[in-house]
DNA sequence: AAGAGTCGCAACCGCCGACTC
DNA sequence: AGAGTCGGCGGTTGCGACTCT
C-alpha cells in the first residue's frame, strides 16, 4: 500500500525530512552516537545554560515567515538539536516551540483532514488498552500526531462514547461499575529476557485482532508469553461482547550500524534529492519492521493486516 | 445584524526520564 | 553521585471560527 505523502501547503517540501538513521548529513563524519535518539553534537548542548529562556522569544501563533524559516532549515540540516535550531534558523522561538510546530503541523507526512470511521474505532480500541498514551496511539495511526488525536478524542470521541452510553475513561457502560483494570495485555516478548550487552531496544507495539490469523512474530515465536497471555490462550478471549484486541509490546533489535551503513545512500551536503531518489519510501506510513520514529521505513507486505494495523516482523533484508 | 455561547485546534505549561558534566 | 539540561509527553489554555438566539 503506497501511502502518498501529503503535500498541501508544503508542496515545496518534496524532500526527505526524516532520517532512517540518527545522524543528519552534516554530522555523518562524527562517531555513531550511543543513544538511539538523535544526538546533538553542537556545543550548546554541552553547556548548562537554561533552555527555552530566550529573551524576547516569540509566543503564540506562528507566522508564515517563521514556518518557512523552520522548513528551510530542516530541509537543509534535518531536525534534532532543537535547542540550537531557533538561533541557527533565525527564529525568535524556543526549541520546544519549534519542535512542536514541526511535529504537529509542518511535518510533510502528516495526514490532514477528517478522521475516518476506521480511525475512530481504532482510537477507541487503543485508548481502552493504553489509556491517554497519545503518542503510542499516534504511533499506530500513520500521519496523525499525538496532539491531533488527543484533541480529537476530547472533542469528538468522548462525546461519541457518551452517546453510546459508555464511560470514555473506563470504556464500560455507565451503569456498570469499573472492575480491576487488568485489561491491558502489554507483555514483554521472550527475546528481551536475555539481551546481549550492546542490545539496543526500540519499543514496537504490536496489535492483532482475534479475527486475524497472524503468524507469531519472530521475536515472540517461542513461548514468550506472560501469565496473562497464557491464561488468555488457555481460557479464551474475554466474552464481554466487545471486540478483543491483543496488545503486545515487542522490543525490536536496532538495525545494526554496519548493515544500515551498507543500505544507506551516501550523502553529500544538501543532497536530499539524492536521498529521495535512493529511498523512495520516504513519506510513507510507518512500518514497524523498523524502528519506531523512523518515518522513512518501507511498508512490507507482512506488516499490514486486513485491519490496517502494522505489526512487527523481520526487517525486509532478513 | 449583532451579541452570546460553543466548538475545535494550535500552542503553551509543567513534569519526567535520559543523558552529560 | 549529584546537579543540570534536553527532548518528549500529557494536560491545559487561549483564541478564532462557527452557531444559535
Amino acid at each position: 500500500m503506497a501511502h502518498k505523502t501529503e503535500t498541501r501547503s508544503l508542496e515545496t517540501m518534496n524532500l526527505t525530512l526524516y532520517w532512517p538513521w540518527p545522524l543528519p548529513p552534516l554530522l555523518l563524519s562524527n562517531p555513531k552516537p550511543s543513544s538511539t535518539s538523535s544526538i546533538c553534537l553542537c556545543p550548546l548542548s554541552m553547556g548548562r545554560s537554561p533552555c527555552c529562556e530566550q529573551a524576547h522569544a516569540n509566543k503564540g501563533a506562528w507566522t508564515k515567515d517563521e514556518d518557512q524559516r523552520l522548513i528551510d532549515y530542516i530541509r537543509l540540516h534535518g531536525d534534532g538539536c532543537w535547542r540550537s535550531l531557533p538561533k541557527a534558523a533565525g527564529l525568535l522561538r524556543c526549541g520546544k516551540s519549534c519542535r512542536l510546530r514541526w511535529i504537529n503541523y509542518l511535518r510533510p507526512d502528516l495526514k490532514r483532514g477528517n478522521f475516518t470511521e476506521e480511525e475512530d474505532e481504532l482510537i477507541i480500541k487503543l485508548h481502552s488498552l493504553l489509556g491517554n498514551k497519545w503518542s503510542l496511539i499516534a504511533g499506530r495511526l500513520p500521519g496523525r500526531t499525538d496532539n491531533e488525536i488527543k484533541n480529537y478524542w476530547n472533542t469528538h470521541i468522548k462525546r461519541k462514547l457518551i452517546s453510546r452510553g459508555m464511560d470514555p475513561q473506563t470504556h464500560r457502560p455507565f451503569n456498570q461499575p469499573a472492575a480491576n483494570t487488568t485489561t491491558n495485555t502489554v507483555s514483554k516478548p521472550s527475546c528481551i529476557k536475555n539481551p546481549s550487552p550492546d542490545f539496543k531496544y526500540n519499543e514496537l507495539i504490536q496489535f492483532k485482532s482475534n479475527s486475524d490469523s497472524l503468524e507469531q512474530p519472530n521475536c515472540t515465536a517461542s513461548s514468550g508469553m506472560t501469565t496473562d497471555e497464557q491464561q488468555q490462550q488457555q481460557y479464551g478471549h474475554p466474552s464481554n461482547g466487545q471486540d478483543y484486541l491483543n496488545l503486545e509490546l515487542s522490543i525490536g533489535i536496532r538495525v545494526s550500524s554496519a548493515n544500515s551503513a551498507e543500505s544507506k545512500p551516501k550523502l553529500e551536503n544538501n543532497s536530499f534529492q539524492i536521498l529521495e531518489q535512493a529511498m523512495p519510501m520516504v513519506g510513507k506510513a510507518v512500518c514497524l519492521c523498523w524502528e519506531l520514529g523512523f518515518r522513512t521505513s518501507e511498508i512490507c507486505s507482512k506488516c499490514q493486516n486486513s485491519n490496517g494495523f502494522y505489526r512487527y516482523c523481520r526487517p525486509l533484508d532478513s
